[in-house]
RNA sequence: GCGGGUGUAGCUCAGUGGUAGAGCGUCACGUUGCCAACGUGAAUGUCGUGGGUUCGAAUCUCAUCACCCGCUCCA
């Protein structure tokens, strides 16, 4: 009789009742599209993203990680093109206040409208019709729309410069290819993993955590030989969708959804989401991940950028207005090239490029948890987390607070804690108590009884049965290593 | 940015100009002793924020912030 959430005011609730997300600065009337992680909320938000690792980094040979800085060399959003991307122009409809996108008006053609803030035309809107009221003409003078945060490194503000908070963690990837490859004896194919926050500035946030200004990306760039690119992206798609699986998201709530040939960004040669169904808009299928096969669009960009840093600074650090010098014909011999020495070949690698979403996955890792359902005619809140993600693995609990049983559960509270997370409660009901832990998500409870004082064994009582059986005390310790798979 | 809605205790909400409330939760004590037990008691409020009207504002009004729904947008 499970019964899952409705609507996204139950979760936020949920969320705030028992300390797993927060609205940010709260006491101050909160700040739009920022979130904080309460005590739940953090270690499940890390369990998600080591349980990540593990399976990306840690279980296989051909992948090592990074963790590299969010401010990077703002030629870098250039190569990338980040920086013209993200600095389209917005003019507004004064009949319908609908903003659109200047080089989405129809009658200007696509290769002759400026990206550039700086360079575009403040003029001649003034055929252009408004996509939403077909009103013609009646648009505001274009503006600037930022996606990218900027800020200023140099505390002398006089020769700061302006830098760029990272839209994604995948070029800091892709800048350090090179360093990785010639340290660490990595050979292609092979790939590197990063978790870490990115910035953009979203028109439209909304959605709880699931669209936020500041995000934590949980991405993989894997570097292989161009014509192996389709078998190893199919091998991510593969990978990636059995990574949710095992760690218990309903089969029924996942699927994957390719992206239309009009839809894959310039770089892309396929891309599809996995998709996670929601409880909020329509109750929709929304993207937790994208993988993508990205060619080797980036590293050419990249070798690009390299040649022209000098004309950036010559050009007084102007980002914004320093093309990228030409592509060099010899370009497959860059400095960004691999050398497979086996088969005598040179190559820029084409790469494969998962791409999560650590909040949306633990939005999804809860919302897919919770249940409601009737115990003896009372109401029981559970989220069934997989043990992996679940917050406090086991909770150890004295049955009352005398006779010394407190005493023994502490002992044993101090031993188990070493190994995994640990929660000690002696305060009220019994029964209490275990609905608390269900609530947090604790697969397990320990309970030190009259018996124990006897013969040494505890109870182990089961989040989701709701079944108990009796441990000999020397064996709790590998009984719940083994259950919990630590 | 547009339109609509909401904002009162930790949570869910009542309170339409006159003393700030309930249920749940939390804490203490007692009783009980394995699934939100019972009894007694207690704590908890910038009524989102700031101004205005009024003798008096949670309530009327203006502004602002945040969230939700629908647009728009989503490299």
């Amino acid at each position: 009789m499970a019964e899952t959430i409705k609507k996204l005011d139950e979760l936020v609730g949920l969320c705030k009742r028992r300390g797993f997300i927060f609205q940010s600065s709260e006491i101050y009337g909160g700040l739009a599209s920022c979130y904080d992680y309460g005590p739940l909320g953090a270690e499940l938000k890390r369990n998600v993203k080591n349980a990540w690792w593990k399976s990306v980094v840690q279980m296989r040979d051909d992948m090592v990680g990074l963790d590299c800085s969010i401010l990077m060399h703002p030629m870098i959003w250039k190569a990338s093109g980040h920086v013209d991307k993200f600095a389209d122009l917005i003019c507004e409809c004064k009949k319908c206040n609908t903003r659109s996108r200047v080089d989405h008006l129809e009658g200007k053609e696509q290769g002759e409208t400026s990206r550039h803030a700086q360079t575009a035309p403040t003029d001649d809107l003034s055929d252009k019709v408004c996509p939403s009221c077909g009103a013609v003409g009646q648009f505001t003078e274009p503006m600037p729309f930022k996606l990218m945060f900027e800020t200023q490194m140099g505390a002398n503000a006089d020769d700061a410069m302006t830098v760029f908070l990272r839209p994604e963690t995948a070029q800091g990837i892709f800048a350090n290819y090179r360093n990785v490859l010639d340290s660490s004896r990595i050979r292609v194919p092979f790939g590197i993993a990063q978790i870490g926050k990115s910035f953009r500035n979203e028109v439209t946030t909304k959605a709880f955590i699931f669209r936020t200004r500041e995000f934590e990306q949980m991405e993989i760039e894997f570097f292989c030989e161009p014509g192996t690119d389709e078998d190893w992206w199919q091998h991510w798609k593969d990978a990636r969708m059995q990574w949710y699986l095992n760690l218990g998201i309903r089969k029924e709530n996942l699927r994957f959804r390719p992206h239309d040939d009009d839809e894959l960004a310039h770089y892309a040669k396929a891309c599809v989401d996995v998709e996670y169904r929601f409880p909020f808009g329509s109750g929709d299928w929304q993207e937790l991940e994208g993988i993508a096969n990205r060619t080797d669009f980036d590293l050419r960009q990249h070798q690009r950028g390299m040649r022209s840093v000098t004309k950036w600074i010559e050009n007084g650090r102007d980002t914004i207005n320093t093309p990228l010098v030409d592509e060099h014909p010899d370009y497959q011999s860059g400095p960004l090239s691999f050398f497979d020495d086996q088969n005598r070949k040179r190559y820029i690698p084409y790469v494969i490029e998962p791409s999560a979403g650590a909040d949306r996955g633990t939005l999804a890792f809860l919302v897919d948890a919770y249940a409601e359902e009737e115990v003896k005619g009372e109401k029981r809140n559970v989220l069934r987390f997989h043990p992996t993600l679940a917050p406090i693995k086991c909770a150890i609990l004295p049955l009352v607070k005398k006779e010394g049983m407190p005493d023994i559960a502490r002992n044993i509270y101090q031993d188990l804690r070493r190994h995994f997370n640990c929660f000690y409660d002696e305060k009220s009901a019994i029964g209490r108590r275990y609905r608390r832990q269900d609530e947090a998500g604790t697969p397990f409870c320990v309970c030190v009884d009259g018996q124990t004082l006897e013969d040494q064994t505890v109870t182990v009582r089961d989040r989701d049965s709701m079944e108990q059986i009796r441990v000999s005390t020397d064996q709790l310790k590998n009984h719940l290593r083994e259950k919990l798979d630590m």
